[in-house]
DNA sequence: CGCATAATTGAATTCTGTCAATCGTGGTGG
DNA sequence: CCACCACGATTGACAGAATTCAATTATGCG
């Protein structure tokens, strides 16, 4: 099971370090907003299942931590990836839709609901920053819906890759080399599950770019980019004749 | 292009008619919130494009008003359609992630962004109900996923049925009856564009629920659920063989 | 080093898409 | 009031993309 590494008294700056980051100005991050506390995580060990009751709500410290839902069948769709920095959680106010599982070992930190709604009546601009907060994830969300109502298979790779690279970049934009090599912290299965693929599919299309020399296997999990603007062409649709 | 009816100083109450019914109940909602106006739309009128700058959102009085992501090659992914006493425009801060546009004749009460961000400051109550608001979206949206990702075609069209009988109930509550005859306000393109699908593939799965008598096509924008069971079944995947 | 797990590759099948033709419907004007 | 026309929906035949099933290869952890 999981180990509760420390419980304490926690300000908004700590719980929410993005606040900080200049989204929202009027907010004061020194309040305090009760107890928190951190969890570790073993990969494929939940943190909440979808239809349970929402108690908490999680801000990802380490590791990469997925949310999913499933069909009886057991067909999946993964709907997030969450990075350190990322919230999950929030997706509606009662009970969970998702189902949210550590993809890693990971870490986590919980903030209990009943301080959110505090915090949202003391802190005016604690609500509007994590209005902005779900509408942007809203926003990502329905990006996500066009690759999986309307992109073929490579197309939703490539997205995909760009959207890791882009993720990748904001986490360690201490290196600022531009031929990326960026890992893949997560297995075949959980990207064809984001997709909407099967994992041979999934793999036949790294192969594909791999041969047609738009991005280098370096390992199963890290890849490096060698052509990102045809990437970009790919993912968007536009690539001229090939790949499909 | 577009008339408009009337601009008037308005309530809480009128432009967010969805507020007095009980979600968020700490709201003035007698509050002022200024200028609104009320646009007529035609059928294929745009509201606001993609990438546009966001000022203002928007609250569907009549018709169903629809919301779309392109790619440069013309396939389409509708995101929402949105009913009367809906609210579009939200998905982010900034610009528009959708494009908008009436399906049919529609009227849309447009609000102002700016009054927005100072009903979040003035009224405490008004920004959390506006995050219930996005977070219940997003559920929404990603219960959509699920079907884009994972569901056969004859399945999202079931979802889909089911979806609209549910909003149709909810709109005239006031006939109790059960074996509903919902009316389908959108065309097949349109049904295809939500659902990842091509019209045909649509019209074949309307045509296998006809001959298994799960519905009637009473016309082509209107149906009538016979076995609303089996549809829940299908549209879950738990249909035992068939329809597939 | 060895084994279990993950990833790749191949062959065959299935579902959905594409192209094309026909049918139906609703609205307009004679 | 009816006929016509344009648009939308349906149906059919075929093609193609992705899945399924199966076998092989690679990887990483103990």
């Amino acid at each position: 099971m999981s180990a509760t590494l420390r419980t304490t008294d926690t300000t908004i700056a700590t719980a929410f370090p993005w606040l900080s980051s200049g989204i929202i100005d009027h907010v004061n991050v020194g309040h305090t907003i009760g107890c928190t506390a951190d969890r570790v995580l073993d990969r494929h060990e939940h943190i909440f299942l979808e239809g349970e009751k929402q108690t908490h709500i999680y801000l990802v410290i380490e590791g990469v931590v997925g949310t999913y839902k499933l069909l009886s069948d057991g067909r999946r769709q993964i709907s997030t990836f969450a990075y350190p920095g990322d919230i999950i959680g929030l997706d509606t106010v009662g009970e969970h839709v998702n189902s949210g599982e550590a993809l890693n070992r990971s870490v986590i930190r919980c903030i209990p609901i009943n301080s959110i709604e505090k915090l949202m009546r003391n802190e005016p601009g604690f609500g509007q920053a994590l209005l902005h907060l779900t509408a942007n994830e809203l926003a990502d969300t329905r990006e996500q819906m066009l690759s999986l109502g309307r992109k073929s298979a490579a197309e939703k790779l490539a997205t995909f890759l760009l959207r890791v690279a882009r993720r990748h970049q904001a986490v360690d934009r201490s290196t600022g080399q531009s031929n990326q090599t960026i890992s893949i912290p997560m297995k075949r299965s959980e990207i064809a599950d984001f997709l909407g693929l099967t994992i041979e599919t999934v793999s036949r299309s790294f192969t594909k770019f791999r041969v047609a020399q738009v991005i280098k296997l370096v390992a199963n999990s890290e890849v490096e980019i060698l052509d990102i603007n045809r990437l970009a062409l790919i993912a968007n649709g536009d690539a001229p004749n090939c790949l499909h």
